[in-house]
DNA sequence: CCACCATGTGAACCGCGATTCACCATGAGC
DNA sequence: GCTCATGGTGAATCGCGGTTCACATGGTGG
């Protein structure tokens, strides 16, 4: 960026750019800044370099750097609900709408994207951010559970899960797929346990049983048929 | 200075034994913190008011702030394994060392000590911390982990559980027990939910499912004790 | 009795990053 | 053309909290 002073007009085309996408532009900015670095590298400075505008001018459409971010992660979290939920709506799709796979779907989806951006995972997950931006992470993480209460109740309802408290359950699959996350999501994480596609079959595999669903095929229990570790 | 609550912090003993050594003194006084502010309220000066020491005492003693919290995750951490582990060893007393007992109890003593002390529990569990820090929380995470891995393998070589990823299951369920928890520690949670031993009760329920454990009673498990809370 | 070391003191220092502010362009309306 | 209003600039400011340092103090050995 050159320091010319009075040179405004240089950096970025001032009339090609809308005055009103500044506002979109710092959004964007940080949004890329988190994915790409986490919120503990999205400081005020690397928004505005990345945004291609100065340090204040931040502060001509927030607030605050955390009301940014509230709005940051109101969009993001927005569009994992969102996938989420047009992941259970696939699920009737082919026909036969099974209620368990509605519950496991959005689970799945969940987990594959977290993988594929493991960074935002990490931020939206677990990262330490500002007080005002973690009351949207928790209202989001009650929107998750409120979605899965409704998917269990619904296939208790069916006789597909045995009764159970619904609420609990939820809480524990978003923290036990959470968690199993975390620990590949978060900055250097040891291939240890195996490729992402044998994370998520596993992880599938302890949900459903957390849900109470009876083994795949028979309702008995898998005795002696080969073991793996 | 008088930023915290006078009388709270008072609980350590001031001038009781002198040659118990400050060094004692900060580290005791920096549990306390933390057991009641969380990680973000222990600065070193609300430390050294609860120690009863001047600003720059610390560092006679330990090469930072982070050092001193180190040894004090150190300490904390150890007690809660010791609990656990001796939680399993009291499975196997009573004559019926039930395997997933075994699995499930060192959870349970987890998850009701950290409804004990809740403040402490999300600093210990989810709350930012230096790096340093938290590579020692990372470090008895996996002792957790690989403490609950032994014992689900026990249990599928008994018989009792169907073969799985142990590993998987170890993480998913302490994130599990994680979550279900981090509502009720965090600041300001509902009692929407009920009791904690509802909570409790609930926990090992699905704890037990996500293990792929038989549902209670029903098979071949020695006695009908009704209820244990 | 004095030098000395260990320990304690707390005000000053410092780096970091969010926020502010005095000052410019530009476009719209008079 | 002149004047606001709007939006932009970036260096200065500020608050916070960890860390340092010049200065006690008190017990010990020479």
């Amino acid at each position: 960026m050159s320091a010319l002073p009075g040179g405004a007009a240089e950096a970025v085309p001032l009339r090609a750019v809308d005055v009103a996408s500044t506002r979109d532009r710092l959004l964007a900015a940080a949004r890329s800044v988190v994915e790409e670095h986490g919120y503990g590298g999205a400081s005020v400075a690397a928004i505005s370099v990345a945004a291609g505008v100065a340090n204040g001018t931040l502060y001509r459409h927030f607030g605050s750097k955390a009301e940014l971010f509230v709005e940051v992660f109101r969009d993001v979290c927005g569009r994992e609900v969102d996938a989420m939920r047009a992941a259970v709506e696939q699920v009737g799709q082919d026909g036969r709408p099974d209620p368990v796979e509605r519950v496991l779907a959005p689970l799945d989806v969940f987990a594959r994207r977290a993988l594929q951006n493991r960074t935002l995972a990490w931020a939206l997950l677990a990262e330490p951010v500002d007080a005002l931006v973690d009351e949207v992470r928790l209202e989001y993480r009650r929107t998750y559970r409120d979605l899965l209460v409704g998917l269990l109740a619904d296939a208790v309802d069916a006789g597909a899960l045995p009764p159970q408290d619904a609420g609990l359950t939820a809480a524990a699959l978003v923290g036990a797929v959470g968690e199993a996350l975390v620990g590949p999501v978060s900055p250097r994480a040891e291939p240890a346990s195996g490729t992402d596609d044998s994370l998520l079959s596993g992880l599938r595999d302890v949900c459903r049983r957390a849900t109470g669903a009876p083994p795949r095929g028979p309702d008995r229990l898998p005795q002696g048929d080969g073991d793996r570790r």
